[in-house]
DNA sequence: CGCCCGCCTTGACGGCCGTCAAGCCTCAGT
DNA sequence: ACTGAGGCTTGACGGCCGTCAAGGCGGGCG
């Protein structure tokens, strides 16, 4: 891929690559190809050799995997701005161990393994960045699992619906929600029906107001009480 | 804590410390410590301030977390030579993630965050063999979210009785429950009694036998085709 | 030996939530 | 405007599994 000065000053607010210098930006990126996808097109499956983690800049990706009965979890929900698969870099046999597939059109970047540990080699910076992303990966299950062993599914909405505030937000809120409602359905392990079910729940006690995708907490702080 | 050839040696067969040199070995001993529990005895709390991060050498250390209702939820059972709570390393705020307690007398080591990243910094080798260990901890996340979010209580049970086999298990084959059936049951996410009436359903089924903490199974590749 | 206490099992019951099926709403295309 | 498709909602029903309560079993201790 060409050297190309927009893309490099977006890789300079990048925590991952903040830490890198001049050349070894330029050797991250004539190793790194652009890929575009369109909506619903794979970007890989679960057990693929893998010998690329990925930046995306655009657009949105889930990463997910199917139950032997076939359902299937989303694990987490790709932004733009956002790496993924990175954990790929340490695999004695590299493969990706979800399914990932665009669910809107996409943008991305994707890096080549060996070039990148080349890299992280001449960088401890860069090292400890990419282990504190981990380590926020890792806390971020911690979460997931607890949340999913512990809970009933009308905390998981709510919980869901909280993790969509930003950290401020206080009183009356309105937030819309992110994709259709069977794909935050499968991120937070129920079925379409009972999400359906449970806001029209949490509407009627008067805690939020659903109009489309357009969700209003009402009192901010309630809910989050609602939870302990 | 003094140097002790037994424990230098104990380290050098430790894939986290095997790339040290023998000065930053010197260097990680001098400042670890050695820490003694009482079965029950805790040793952190979710939340605490975390400097340290361990290495069991005898006994079983459980991982949990307490949902608001009062529920526990094992996360990890710790083994002899298992390090856990590396991933407070590369915090901002370091604070443990989960509780940690013994539940059999246990003997650790404890090593110091800071030294430990002094270390790292000059030692790409150890650096990526940490970072290879998160990167089997997100793997075993990931499975354990699957297993949480797509599967039935019967399916786990089934799937944590196939992790305590050998890989290459085959036939008939003998276990020994590695601890109280009411831990088991925390580990797996169900309570102690369905547990108990899943155990006595696969004996039914004549896929197992069970003798008190004696688990056979009849035939482990038809157990594992079952969960297919 | 007898008692108690912890651990496990068993049974009864009920609620959560998944499944199936039908119906509604919106929007694009003719 | 009509139609069809896709997404969402609603209702009926049933099974899984958690809760509560009682009872069995074994080990430690007086």
């Amino acid at each position: 891929m060409q050297a190309d000065s927009a893309l490099a000053r977006e890789l300079r607010h990048h925590y991952l690559f903040c830490a890198l210098t001049d050349a070894q930006q330029q050797r991250l990126l004539a190793s790194a190809t652009e890929r575009r996808l369109a909506a619903g097109a794979p970007l890989f499956a679960h057990g693929d050799a893998a010998e690329q983690f990925f930046l995306l800049r655009s657009g949105c990706v889930k990463l997910y995997r199917i139950s032997p009965a076939g359902d299937e979890k989303i694990m987490r929900l790709i932004r733009p701005a956002q790496t993924f698969a990175e954990s790929i870099l340490f695999m004695d046999a590299p493969r990706y161990p979800v399914c990932a597939e665009a669910i809107e059109p996409a943008e991305l970047l994707a890096f080549d393994r060996e070039s990148f540990l080349g890299i992280l080699q001449e960088s401890f910076a860069t090292c400890r960045a990419v282990m504190a992303q981990m380590t926020r990966r890792i806390q971020a299950h911690w979460d997931e699992i607890e949340t999913l062993a512990l809970q009933n599914s009308r905390y998981r909405v709510v919980h869901y619906l909280l993790g969509l505030l930003p950290a401020e937000a206080r009183g009356r809120f309105t937030v819309t929600l992110p994709t259709r409602k069977v794909v935050i359905a499968a991120h937070v392990a129920v079925t379409p029906e009972t999400l359906s079910r449970t806001l029209r729940s949490l509407s009627e006690e008067s805690l939020i107001e659903v109009a489309g995708d357009e969700v209003t907490i009402l009192d901010v702080e309630k809910l989050r009480r609602h939870m302990h």
